[in-house]
DNA sequence: CCTTGCCCCTGACGCGACGTCAGGACCCAG
DNA sequence: CTGGGTCCTGACGTCGCGTCAGGGGCAAGG
């Protein structure tokens, strides 16, 4: 009926110098002993275990997640509602990381000068401040970590270069088309609006339709790229704008 | 031209302590020092410490960090690219860690009884263990840890007992009009779906249509869950998991 | 009966990423 | 010339473990 510490350990993916570590301070002390002083785990003590590993994903301290778990107050199902909520919020945070690095991604390629200031604002905000620990062991094997350089195409000065005239040479053929009276949603625009969306997914990240929409909004709101886009042609960036939603959709309404 | 170090640590979010600390260990070297020897932060060393809390969000160790951003093949872009890939691994992690608590509560209403191994499946997986740190300040404070405490209703035990009642009035309304012959996507069944939706965001968690469609499906689909369901009545899981996806259609089409 | 393995135990020290004083310098304002 | 604010460098403390070191319990095999 009782599982060993070993047993636990590899059930839970922890080492058994975790658990033994939270013994000690009195966050999961195991329910028995056995004759020779084994740690002896019941089924409560697992589920115990588990609150504590969500907890801990989540960051908290071990400190408080005694205090959280201790509280006789609080149900089983109050603490799935809460770390629901908690888990929730974190994927909202990380949306915004995921935003603000495609936003560098495009000030970047269009050689904008954000301000440190603009650069940092991710990190200025008041609760932001530290996550992380993650790594130590999925970075930590050099294993782990050399696959995740290898899945990592390390671009050349040249490959740049032609990133750039790549997406240069958009820009014109999307301006052409502005220019020519052709309207965004256009089956030559939209075109065009998916290169564009191929160029960013081939050279920088996986950018879904979703996202790409996102981008143009950002071109047409955010005056400091409608300054560069528009110095292409002026409007261009309303242009895209609008070309990007309309392909958007089309690839939409194509999956059903 | 150059920063100062209270000026970067409140720019950045960071104490003037780690700062030191990254100067220290090398990590970020301030490019200059003022004739009274104080740290002078230039552009690019801002622009490093950008680079620096993003990996640190994603839980590199410091030391890994450093190998990283000093690696001379890799530019700029490379770092972003590589960056929001792992943002947006890490969020899907989070969303099966969302979808698994899910499950959790799911199993908590039925009185499902799962083993440890099924109760700790999310963290048995190779890769997973740690994550967390984030809330050592973000929870450490005690008024942010008071203020979430106070987001979350703590529920007494009575609260429960009217939750089950509850539910099972929600099943059992269900099981009536399946026996009648109610098609799954007749309004009536689709309000009986949505008040079970209501249900659960009022006493658990923000259950989107979406999410509530995925619980259909997992009735229909997880054994355990079709048991206990189909115990009020045979066929019943397969009946929610149509009404529940019809709700969902029904609330998506009125949403434009 | 004794050895070999395997898993278990308890210290005790080490480490990474800082926090927290302690003691002192600079610098501008009143 | 006395504060107040910001800066500096040690040095020690903390948290969440990792990593030995030294030893016990027990089944299988020689």
């Amino acid at each position: 009926m009782g599982h060993a510490v070993g047993e636990v350990a590899r059930m839970s993916g922890q080492t058994v110098r975790t658990l033994h570590h939270y013994d000690r301070i009195g966050l999961l002390v195991p329910a028995e002993r056995t004759p020779a002083d084994h740690r002896s785990y019941s089924h409560q003590d697992l589920e115990r275990l588990r609150q504590i590993l969500t907890y801990r994903e989540l960051g908290f301290a071990l400190g408080q997640i005694a205090t959280l778990l201790d509280d006789p107050t609080a149900h089983t199902r109050t603490h799935l509602a809460r770390q629901h909520r908690l888990v929730t919020e974190r994927i909202d945070r990380l949306r915004e990381v995921a935003q603000a690095l495609e936003h560098l991604m495009e000030a970047e390629t269009m050689n904008l000068n954000l301000t440190p200031a603009e650069r940092l604002e991710l990190f200025g905000d008041f609760d932001v401040d530290a996550h992380s620990e993650e790594a130590h062991r999925r970075w930590g094997r050099t294993d782990a970590y050399a696959q995740s350089q290898g899945r990592v195409n390390a671009y050349t000065k040249a490959d740049w270069g032609r990133v750039n005239a790549e997406s240069e040479e958009i820009y014109q053929a999307l301006a052409r088309t502005m220019r020519e009276g052709t309207p965004a949603d256009n089956t030559e625009a939209m075109d065009l609006a998916e290169r564009h969306r191929a160029h960013i997914t081939r050279w920088f990240y996986d950018c879904t339709p979703q996202i790409h929409r996102g981008l143009g909004r950002m071109y047409a709101d955010d005056e400091r790229f409608t300054a560069t886009v528009d110095a292409h042609a002026e409007g261009l960036s309303a242009y895209l704008r609008e070309a990007f939603a309309a392909n958007a959709a089309r690839l939409r309404d194509d999956q059903g």
